[in-house]
DNA sequence: CCTGACCTTCCAGTCAGTGGAGCCTCTATG
DNA sequence: CATAGAGGCTCCACTGACTGGAAGGTCAGG
């Protein structure tokens, strides 16, 4: 499989494929034109990756997340913790959002938005 | 005043201001020993930075924010554009996160976490 | 043989800072 | 007056997770 195969099948950027394999994250063969083979391993590593990633854990975690998911005799707590941690901190995230949101929605809100240069926006920002 | 005072008083690190001074942000005058010497103009704005940045302002929505709060004649519909547009942004984000953390949440829920290596968070993120 | 798609490496840039080295200046104290 | 320590300066490198582009090699079809 070459790495545009790949690309499509996993979903992932040729670019970001090429990526993790400089980061050691996987360690396709290459053929003799020097081309990347993949096998269906790096494809299922690569499709986990992108799965990983797009629930928010780190290329960290993720390192973890792999070798944990290689290894056969691992114990499910010790994924459980990475999971949780992680969660803790999209909860955190959120909430910092959230206030984000409410303050800024109150702010526009108040914003007449027209053509006068009266703006509880900015007046919000400048120092009180 | 020195950029000590200024970090202090505007709660930004000295690092960042003189970063903010390279992009362009600010423009200190400077003493005969070299030393930064900022007027209560450039405190105002490193506040007004601060602020914008807490509320998740990229550093391209503060130049154009600090260009309006600067400009008397500017029109609040301006900065109601681009609070909109951030507003939207965020909402969207916590959108993701959210269903991050409703996924992540019912696997950690199902993960007996326990020394067994039966884990239904490595199965989901697996290739299905 | 040629075209165009696909592959390769390497370098640079993104965003918004942060860390550290090495050096200069100011102020307070002995 | 010497010195210690705090604070200032510049410059370079690094972060995370890619992304863009240049310059060049390879392959398949017509």
């Amino acid at each position: 499989m070459n790495i545009g195969e790949v690309s499509e099948r996993s979903g992932l950027p040729a670019k970001t494929i090429r990526y993790y394999e400089d980061i050691g994250l996987i360690k396709p063969l290459r053929d003799t034109n020097g081309y990347r083979a993949f096998r269906e391993n790096e494809l299922h590593k690569l499709a986990f990756l992108g799965r990983a990633r797009a629930l928010g854990f780190t290329i960290k975690d993720c390192r973890a997340l792999l070798a944990l998911w290689e290894d056969k005799s691992r114990a499910s707590a010790d994924v459980k913790n990475i999971a949780r941690v992680h969660l803790a901190a999209i909860h955190a995230k959120i909430g910092d959002l959230q206030s984000m949101h409410d303050t800024l929605a109150e702010l526009v809100e108040a914003c007449a938005g027209d053509a006068r240069p009266d703006c509880p926006i900015l007046k919000d920002l400048a120092p009180h």
